[in-house]
DNA sequence: GATACTATCTATAAAGA
DNA sequence: TTCTTTATAGATAGTAT
């Protein structure tokens, strides 16, 4: 009810045709307006375009009105099939925390490829510290010095004596 | 117009008050059905979640239309107050393909928190890493051998025998 | 693509089961 | 919570700008 016109007389007063055909019945779906209408793909691509903006309206608005109203968080996108984008999410939130939750709830996994990658290198890397670790370990212990190179064992070797000389001093006190 | 029930007869005729409530005018806003309401939240807890529910679907069905009939891509997440889950999302695509299909045609990121806590936690794995390759490698050199414990020692000095003897016949080939 | 104008068809607020 | 019924407010198909 904004009268966002404000009629200021009548200058318009006809535009269209009464509509003179009225017995066109075609098979039932679901629809509304002038004519039913079925749910299927709108085959001729300047109605289906009218109907998508129409409709996308309807939609998005809807939305809006649900998450005021039932204090509801609510995402939508969009796109046409021209590819267009259109979309809503309610007040004092975000897409990313909705779709956050969205995962928490479901358990579905959301995101990219890009996410995929770092949770890839993630468990790499911990992988590969784990082994590290272990390594780290055995040589702690002194397992597996067959694997060693040549060089290596050369300089623990002379490593080793510098210890084993503070070690004998520590036992000498 | 599906005869889902096939009506055998009239079992029912009456059941409710033709709505004896006339004159009672209050704040016009936008809304529909017996009384116009206000696109503000509703208070009363249980109109609200029977309203969310209706709604609800009613979203969902309308998405479920447009996609059919427009040949567009949906994806619809809603949150009721309470945190029960609902979406939809078109066929032969899903919310995966569409938000991804969205950060690109946004350039909106919907991962960002997600994408710097991986980053962090990468971060922090490599610097792991990073001091465990060092400590290893000092091993490795025998620095710090002076931190070992006795015993350790011996067991490092008795493995290095076998790693030397090992290695010397590899020399002598 | 978006809007305007209607006639129609839907969605849904209320209330009770 | 879900369903039914009824009365209405909304949404929208068809058309023309």
């Amino acid at each position: 009810p904004q009268s966002h016109h404000a009629g200021t007389g009548p200058q318009s007063a006809r535009r269209n045709q009464p509509f003179l055909t009225p017995p066109e019945e075609e098979e039932g779906g679901g629809g509304m307006g002038r004519g039913k209408i079925e749910i299927k793909r709108i085959e001729n691509q300047s109605n289906r375009q009218v109907t998508f903006s129409k409709r996308k309206n309807g939609i998005l608005k809807k939305a809006k009105e649900i998450s005021v109203l039932c204090d509801a968080e609510v995402g939508v996108v969009v796109f046409s099939s021209a590819g267009k984008l259109y979309d809503f999410c309610s007040p004092r939130t975000s897409l990313s925390r909705i779709l956050e939750k969205y995962q928490t709830n479901s358990g579905k996994i959301l995101w990219d490829e890009k996410h995929k990658s770092l949770s890839a290198e993630i468990d790499r890397i911990k992988k590969e510290n784990d082994n590290m670790q272990i390594e780290l370990s055995r040589h702690l212990k002194g397992e597996d010095m067959n694997s060693l190179q040549p060089k290596e064992l050369i300089m623990i070797e002379e490593a080793l004596d510098n210890g084993l000389t503070s070690l004998h001093e520590k036992q000498a006190l």
